[in-house]
DNA sequence: TCGACCCACATTGTTGAACAATCATTGCGA
DNA sequence: TCGCAATGATTGTTCAACAATGTGGGTCGA
């Protein structure tokens, strides 16, 4: 199997959850596991290292990444400093917007159906549109290392329904706003949205004693 | 060694120009010479393909990126909204400031010596001091990998005095902006430098028959 | 009982060799 | 000249081995 698509394959099953965060990932064992040798099991891993996925300590192996506190933080300023400045330059013709609405109607129809899981995957799917206002390949991917940190703290959080319901209607804020009133309301909007989605995140964080 | 070591080597290597941009890099030939195992050449080759400093094409192995006109309106469109958005924010007590003068006076004292290697590391201190104003270390990683990457435009170019020499007193009027005239106006300025720089860069490219 | 030290064990870091898979080139024939 | 198959080189992957490092347990002494 090619590295990368080992990666990949790895990178869909610690977000899928199927590894929690913080737990030691042995390579002799899961090299078994997954069928592949352990040089190429390590390849893979730098691969996860460099997007944040899992830690690697040197001599004590890799692990599922676990944001601490520092770490939500810093991912929410990032969040603002990328998220807000490009939707701040946006354009309401961006054929992107169109992907933002069909995340926003796909998470309100989940909300509806109480599908929380599909909840988180369209709010994070309606940012992931957002940043593709930018039509920059690397913001994107930057952004996109954002999300799959944030949601290994989501996993850890583990509550779904108070994580991700509040924020469609805040979604769709967003959207009406720039379509209504213009790119810098709509980034004003974000900035509440992001705000309040790491008070959640952090305020989680505290009852569970940190992450 | 150890694969980070080994991939920061590497990293400097490259970005000191002992490697083309575009070059070729064999596995066996350039694992003999570092002296290392294929098998540990090729975890450290993963890592720098993540940092965008090599190119792997599957089958086809690895070479030093050489970014296209593409590339380098992506960088600049990136380094725009990190860097002008942190400006934006920033506050002229941070500590990093202090750190932009010095390395602004490295860069007027290069100048004067006419070392423009030494202007171009100093102009890219200033722009990574410029980012540490975020007190974001996604965000400083982020913009690290864009510079790297720009370097190798840079080296793809070759006339390092036309590149940096202009940017100097350009970063100077940053800076004063900053402490003078308050964040906005530093952000202004910047913008007005990174589309200057990212004329020239075109410009260059334009003449090569792109790089 | 408690703490410091030492040793065996487990895991990672790295190597070298081997083979399959894929790509590039060369030379042949039509 | 063009297409094509054989050939050689390089990458992808595996395996086995050993060194280096970290972990935990157990002994010994106070």
């Amino acid at each position: 199997m090619s590295d990368t698509t080992l990666a990949d394959a790895l990178r869909a099953r610690i977000i899928a959850g199927e590894f929690a965060p913080g737990e030691r990932l042995s390579e002799t064992s899961l090299a078994a596991r997954l069928d592949v040798s352990r040089n190429t099991l390590r390849e893979a891993f730098r691969v996860l290292a460099q997007h944040g996925l899992v830690e690697h300590v040197p001599n004590r192996g890799v692990s599922v990444a676990s944001p601490t506190t520092a770490d939500v933080v810093d991912i929410y300023r990032a969040r603002r400093q990328i998220e807000c400045g490009i939707l701040r330059d946006a354009s309401a013709l961006h054929p992107s917007v169109a992907v933002m609405r069909e995340e926003l109607e796909r998470a309100e129809a989940g909300v509806e159906a109480g599908d929380w899981p599909v909840v988180a995957a369209a709010n994070m799917g309606f940012h992931r549109a957002l940043v593709a206002l930018s039509d920059s390949p690397r913001l994107e991917r930057t952004h996109e290392q954002l999300l799959a940190e944030l949601r290994l703290a989501f996993l850890a959080i583990a509550d779904f329904e108070s994580l991700h319901r509040p924020f469609v209607t805040r979604n769709r804020a967003v959207l009406d706003a720039l379509v209504d009133r213009g790119p810098q309301a709509a980034a004003d909007e974000l900035e509440d949205y992001l705000t309040e989605s790491e008070r959640r995140v952090l305020g989680a964080y505290a009852r569970l004693g940190r992450g």
